[in-house]
DNA sequence: GTAAAACCATGGGGCTACCCCATGGTCAAG
DNA sequence: CTTGACCATGGGGTAGCCCCATGGTTTTAC
């Protein structure tokens, strides 16, 4: 099939497929006429698989490694086990940030609830922000 | 001041103010004889002005407008106020779907606790995440 | 006085995972 | 046979920097 027919069939954009075969995600052959890229039933299942792993929060260079290790007839499993550990960690570390970045952001504009809005004066910028350099 | 200690006396690093002065985020004069930056202390205060409106969770756009509107001798408050509210909103749903991938995540490994490691066979690449395809 | 160490500027590539655009060739339907 | 749908390629953009290499400058130490 040709690149629109597998991406439809994915669900994913046809940008999608092409930057995964540029860089070495999933394989096509070309059709020697036009040099159009031609794609398998192996290949959609292989998006797919792409796809789910993304879901579980993967990353591209991930995926690589995993199919790697399947190339190399060795078992991608206790890997993905490690990496879907480490994104928990990762991830449980980014919304802990995003949270306290949260706070700040709430206690501020409960804090500029009373004040005025500055006009410009040439000293400061925006008495808001300022307000809250310290912190 | 020279661009070293002005990132010293900032808490940044020289590329951040390369980076900033690049956008015209942040300006320099130059040193005539050898094409050196050259900082005064009102470009410490804005970049110590920009520090904390990125610890606001503002982005460099947001502070870029936020400086326009001071030079228009236009208070920049309500915006600020505005960009902050919609930071909240933002920064609210990423935590959402981060938490939602690392209950994915989390549901996974919990499924694959009693499953084995599987062996390459040709077909399958990892049964563990196959196992995840319909979700 | 000079040589090494420290500092400066510029430019380019890299990160993440794509999206979007333009150009130009190809193909299918009417 | 033309028009519209499809294809490939290449380049630029996203956010906010970091890192490297090259080559000029300044400061410091001997």
């Amino acid at each position: 099939m040709k690149v629109s027919e597998l991406a439809k069939r994915a669900g994913v954009t046809k940008d999608t497929i092409r930057h995964y075969v540029a860089i070495g995600l999933l394989d096509a052959s070309r059709d020697p006429d036009n040099g159009y890229q031609i794609f398998t039933e192996r290949a959609l299942s292989r998006l797919q698989f792409i796809k789910t792993a993304r879901q579980l929060g993967l990353r591209l260079d991930d995926i690589q490694a995993i199919f790697a290790d399947a190339a190399h007839d060795h078992s991608p499993c206790p890997r993905v086990r490690e990496l879907i550990a480490d994104r928990i960690q990762e991830t449980r570390k980014t919304i802990q940030e995003l949270s306290l970045l949260c706070d700040r952001m709430e206690s501020s504009m409960v804090a500029w609830q009373d004040m005025p809005d500055g006009e410009p004066d040439g000293h400061s910028i925006c008495r808001l922000i300022e307000s809250q350099m310290d912190h």
